[in-house]
DNA sequence: AATTTAATTTAGATTTTACTAAAAATTATT
DNA sequence: AATAATTTTTAGTAAAATCTAAATTAAATT
């Protein structure tokens, strides 16, 4: 399997979350920042190799086998983040790019010794899954901070964007996944919450705590 | 730089420490196991980029740019040998392969810092020396084992041919980087050497004697 | 229901790398 | 030095992945 092959994989497995009935050739397009013709061209041949269920102008889905492949690509992919960052001590906003890389080199048994030395972790750095060598996804309740109940005790578990920016900005309020939270008010208005954060008193607006996962 | 443009570089380099004045057409396909035609093409790429400095029929040298460009991808190939050895455990054989996609990995900061977690290795584990981050490489005296004298005490530090099936063999007869060696005697017609292998008795041809370094 | 708009696909071209087969240049041999 | 053998290059082709522009299909709107 190709390096591209592998990324329309990973990101058609995305997009499936979202959009399990199908996902849109503009939509695969759009995150792999090619052209809608060139995916058009790359889900025929996914689909002779079994990897996908294309039919045209229907939308796509993968099949088992095409699953599977997507799961051990996320799969190498947050091991090597949590490398980066346990390991090498790279902070959680730097390590996407790298991982982008690391997450198409072969070896099987690499994955393994990796997972082993990391001590079998079961979330990245970002608070995402890691799916097992046979493909399963620990399932976690988890909520968006945006939801969640006032003075309520919860904790970050996760965030749904990984941008950079989004992250620095964590960063900077001293969030991290771990951090203890506690809505105190809401403004009904527009959403922004007053929270304490570790003990901390803190206003969010409703862009981060739609971003933030907490439990 | 792609990883096509990177191997021949690599190829390259290696190859001009045998044959400084120029590396021929033919040992960089027998080395890539492409045809001529094709390195001719690369060559020409190369030669634009002023990565190599080619002219036809005339072999081929790199240019202190490319020469830098191997070196880095030497070091990134080396470190990275280090770290599947010494971290995830695997034996000595069996990391060149896997060190030959990571060595295209392309950020600077990531090699930095993995060089700095491995503790800034100056070998790699078949006694290879890793380049600097400024390209360079530390000059020991070592000589194969078929070129030392009789009755003095030696050290294994490293290997000519780094084949599964050599060390395997190594591994076999228990013999390692650090390994005390001492030659008992010498057979004059075929020059199969015994040995003394950290104070063990050993007869080894001459095959193995031209692919070990002593010091 | 017809028409406009948007999404998707097709057709044809481009880039990169590598191939085969033939031609040209170099090196080795007589 | 001429010829034979080898090496290298050229010319033309192929596969993978992408693109543009045009054509087609589906969805949305009037």
């Amino acid at each position: 399997m190709t390096t591209s092959e592998e990324n329309y994989l990973k990101v058609i497995y995305h997009l499936s979350l979202a959009f399990p009935k199908g996902v849109n050739t503009n939509a695969v397009a759009g995150m792999l920042e090619t052209k809608a013709s060139s995916v058009t061209d790359m889900m025929k041949k996914l689909n002779d190799k079994e990897l996908v269920n294309y039919q045209k102008y229907q939308g796509v889905t993968l099949t088992s086998k095409g699953l599977h492949f997507a799961k051990m690509i996320v799969r190498k992919h947050r091991l090597w983040e949590v490398f980066l960052v346990d390991k090498l001590g790279f902070q959680w906003d730097e390590v996407h790019e790298i991982a982008e890389e690391l997450e198409h080199i072969k070896s099987e048994t690499l994955i393994q010794k990796l997972e082993e030395y990391l001590g079998f972790p079961m979330f990245d750095p970002h608070g995402d899954p890691i799916p097992s060598a046979a493909g399963e996804i620990k399932k976690i309740n988890k909520l968006l901070l945006a939801e969640a109940e006032l003075n309520k005790d919860y904790q970050c578990i996760g965030v749904k964007d990984s941008s950079t920016e989004f992250l620095k900005y964590l960063d900077k309020q001293k969030i991290a996944l771990g951090s203890l939270v506690k809505i105190i008010d809401k403004e009904d208005f527009d959403d922004t919450l007053t929270v304490e954060i570790d003990g901390k008193p803190l206003t969010i607006s409703n862009k981060i705590s739609n971003n933030l996962y907490v439990q």
